[in-house]
DNA sequence: ATGGTTGCAAACGCTTTGCATAACG
DNA sequence: CGTTATGCAAAGCGTTTGCAACCAT
């Protein structure tokens, strides 16, 4: 449960990214790898205003509008995806895989759970009928998380 | 999977809404009776701008303002609830009880899914192990609804 | 040279708020 | 009467966009 990852995640998540974004045809611009690199650093879905606020200092140059660019464009090409908005900010992930979110209700964190799905006996019984047809679960788990709680 | 109440269920929901707003002490002013009355007429989780367009033909003075205001106020007295926002607008409902939402990719319809939650052994784990403490979960799907399906 | 990327500031859309008026108990 | 709700307009906030400068091929 730890909030930031190890040098060895990091290393690699790296390298993914470097190799899907040339297989896309994406340019790895210094802006957007620091974007990357700060979104994957940290497991809890910052905002794109925390993204910002944390590399403004070692890029003063780097405006609000190019970290919002970066994250639409990045998700566009299916390199990041838009985390769950608790509290109407925009927030992303580098984690491309199925899963929840446990939110704690007392600090805000975010927590990825993973997802093994099925517990809506309705839904499948609408599947199985033909009624709906499904794309993408997206669960949200609120609570306290072990800090939090009394 | 109708999208609007019978009679029946409103008259129901209505005079539950009544006692309770009359319980909790809160004012059932003609602007709120009218803004609960859309809203519970409509299944598909409609947005403010939408209850307070709707409204605005039998209620020509109404205001935007008051329409925010009085789901604001309801919300907290825990008379209505906030459903997901999948536009970035606030959504508002009345059904109190746990259920997930089935969200149409193409129509964007949603409709309420009875929810029997378990699905995430991870998650269940660490409530075993104190890790963290649940309040309440929100499953949205995302799919294709059968109008909108081949 | 040329297409794509960035920074800045202005614009945008949704939501909230301040204030005077009106309604309610 | 005093309190609370309402309507209107203005402000607020997060996000997007237009445009000129910039960068990399």
């Amino acid at each position: 449960m730890d909030r930031v990852r190890t040098e060895m995640e990091m290393k690699g998540l790296l390298e993914t990214f470097q190799e899907r974004a040339r297989a896309l045809g994406v340019k790895t611009t210094p802006q957007r790898l620091a974007v990357y690199r700060e979104l994957a650093l940290r497991r809890g879905h910052p905002t794109v205003e925390e993204i910002y606020q944390a590399l403004k200092r070692e890029m003063p140059g780097l405006s609000l509008a190019t970290v919002y660019r970066t994250l639409r464009y990045l998700e566009e090409m299916g390199l990041v995806r838009k985390a769950p908005s608790i509290d109407d900010k925009m927030r992303y992930e580098v984690e491309l895989g199925a899963h929840a979110h446990f939110v704690c209700r007392n600090c805000g964190a975010i927590l990825d759970v993973p997802l093994d799905c099925g517990a809506c006996p309705q839904l499948q019984r609408w599947v199985e009928e033909g009624e709906v047809e499904l794309e993408e679960c997206q669960l949200i788990i609120y609570g306290l998380c072990k800090g939090c709680k009394g």
